[in-house]
DNA sequence: CTAATTAAGTCAAGCGGATTGACTTAATGT
DNA sequence: ACATTAAGTCAATCCGCTTGACTTAATTAG
């Protein structure tokens, strides 16, 4: 943000730029599309066949991609498609909730190889930091008993826990004020040694969604995470938007009226706090994921009521984003059991009218998305994938020679 | 949308890209910050001196920078700034609005050089393309009068109309149905000869704002527009994001409330429309503007009711805006004369809480961007030359070679 | 009044990486 | 058997940024 200098520029490029543009593109096209022959590349990326010729003998050399049997199609001489290779690279996922802690480990093409979880002192990040640390390496090291070479092809760690990040009056007990104020990138990055980085959960479980899951290949979609909180995570041109200052999309602190008097924020009403505190559970328990499906399996009448109710504010969170984002489709996730979640998009339906109201729809206005409580995690980890392997505007740049 | 090939993939691109992107950073460098030598371009862009002279000798033979006196700072060589050069290109920006259009002609920095309007018959195409047609014509030959080169240098006509397009039941009178199913695009390409794109109106404020306005180098600003509908155009990472299906942002449709029944559009409570309806005005007056801005001169209470229940929707969508995109600003643009959005965004103070509610803020979370009712119609205009000049991710991708 | 220093900008060779067009290989169709 | 079609390689070329030495022109130190 703030530069030594007062002129305001983007980045030049060079050939470096373009090449790792285009090395990119291969990979993002084998991801899409299963598998490739070079010849099919070419067609795809508009590129020559040399060039990516040249771009697949070196991705083979580099261990990301490797060539599977030819196959005879019609005509000619037989092409020889190409894949990722799941084991080119890794990272690690880590997703800090209130009452736990999440660590997973992911190969390039989202797979997760390896996942521990702890219980968390309450807002207490010293103290919650050892226990992290001591997840990460443990995941680290069974990474390291699957690929010897986990190590060396280690891109980065990803963190998500729950936003907004950086406000004013972060006191409230809600917003984990503690671990705002903590610094965990620093703590962390020394602690691990690796490159690392933060998303609210919300935008965690759109990247989850975008690399293994309904939004695969999705250029504009809206992802409604109903957590302990609730949030979107908004993919749009195909990458992850984050805002200003890392907090779009939190629509959780959304006010539901412009009323000043009546308003409530949304997250109050159509969260699984707001669960928790209707049926009186109690969030820290270790089985509350089976309390919660048992109760909807039951139709529990209590559970229907809140469902109803979540479901009528919900409706108008889909409207809202519909409206605002124009999205190809919207998924809803959430950490809740599948059962509940199934439940409430039954419930949402009909959704209100709105622009994605429109002739020609491929993609349902609503989805339901993952509702495994491990996609926050693999989030986290596809994130510092997706920097290093993604086609991205800012990875043409040329990077300003970091300076101490 | 539709390929050919079911293969999805970017493009790759070449050193044509490089060179594209690294000339659009130089226009942009050169915009954002008046003058600027070739060294403070090299350490702006990254890039080296060579590369920097190289390009910017190039730029100077197309006639698109100049430079100025050189100027003594300190030891060492005086340096030699270059400007932009307004009449290095030009665009027509085209407003079509319900009752009447207007056309501009705008140079590489975005000053107005040729304007025009006339009056529109409501909803008839077929009659109304005529006039646009001419208004075009007339505009281009001022503008022949002023540049020699002008028609060379004409990089498109950007057409900026009403939205949302493309809908289901497009068949209220509100969103102008007719112009909705008439071939426009295709019929204005054919009469003028030029490139021809097309957004909402209120991306089009938004364009104007970034190109000579209070989002000009700002990456990510919303500007809420407030004319005869109601709608927000929206710059994220320094782009605009126009959605899946070009509809992002009509804000203007959500729906104010949860509840199906006493909900309403916000469009129909704070818009301009609103306005007329509440007292009793013809939208098609030719003194409209003056008959609004009396009445916020003279106090009449009927103007300052609908004020106080405007400023209440738009507080609360200000408070949307911000917890969905988290901009660095939100720019209040409108038709109205000025002293009716000043009165405006006074009444909406004190802003609702939310997440732009932070430390450390350089920019107002609300500001009063431009109320010249031209400033549409020079959005439209901006969006060629923006498309044509300035750095974007699709700039350096190859293109498809357009096959019939 | 030099001489050293600092910075802008040029020159010419170098280099990385995509392009080009001819060529090879290997299948299918007639 | 031969023409056709398509995948993929080879070697030369070309484009555009980089490199490092050099020139020019100012300020500052002695």
């Amino acid at each position: 943000m703030d530069d030594i200098s007062p002129i305001r520029a983007k980045s030049g490029t060079n050939q470096e730029g373009t090449s790792a543009h285009n090395r990119r593109v291969m990979i993002e096209a084998l991801r899409l599309n299963g598998a490739l022959s070079r010849a099919d590349l070419a067609r795809a990326t508009q590129l020559t066949k040399q060039a990516v010729s040249n771009i697949i003998e070196d991705l083979e050399s580099d261990g990301l991609v490797v060539a599977l049997d030819a196959v005879r199609k019609g005509r000619g001489q037989p092409s020889t498609p190409y894949r990722l290779v799941p084991e080119g690279a890794f990272a690690i996922g880590l997703q800090i909730d209130r009452y736990l802690t999440r660590a997973v480990a992911v190969d390039l093409v989202g797979s997760v190889l390896a996942r521990a979880e702890a219980n968390l002192p309450f807002d207490e990040p010293s103290r919650g930091v050892e226990v992290i640390l001591g997840l990460i390496g443990g995941v680290r090291r069974e990474l390291a008993g699957i690929s010897s070479q986990s190590e060396e092809r280690l891109v980065g760690l990803g963190v998500a826990m729950p936003g907004p990040f950086g406000l004013k009056n972060s006191d409230d007990k809600w917003m984990m004020p503690a671990w705002q104020k903590f610094p965990l990138l620093e703590t962390l990055a020394a602690g691990t040694g690796l490159n690392v980085g933060l998303q609210n959960d919300a935008a965690a479980c759109a990247t989850a969604e975008r690399i293994v899951g309904a939004a695969h290949g999705v250029d504009h979609a809206v992802c409604l995470y109903v957590g302990y909180g609730i949030g979107t995570g908004l993919i749009l041109n195909g990458e992850l938007y984050s805002g200003g200052h890392g907090n779009a999309g939190e629509i959780g602190m959304a006010l539901l009226a412009p009323a000043g008097s009546g308003s409530t924020p949304l997250e109050h009403r159509a969260s699984l706090a707001s669960l928790y505190q209707h049926l009186d559970l109690n969030p820290a328990d270790d089985d509350i994921y089976q309390q919660m499906n048992a109760l909807v399996v039951a139709e529990d009448p209590k559970m229907m009521a809140w469902i109803d109710g979540a479901a009528h504010d919900l409706r108008w969170s889909v409207h809202l984003i519909e409206t605002m984002f124009d999205p190809q489709t919207v998924i809803l996730t959430s950490g809740a059991p599948e059962t509940l979640a199934r439940r409430l998009v039954e419930a949402m339906h009909p959704l209100l009218p709105s622009i994605a109201d429109r002739p020609g729809r491929t993609l349902p206005r609503l989805q339901l998305g993952t509702t495994d409580p491990w996609s926050i995690a693999l989030g986290a980890a596809a994130a510092p994938i997706s920097r290093a392997f993604d086609p991205l505007f800012s990875a043409i740049l040329k990077t300003r020679s970091r300076g101490a």
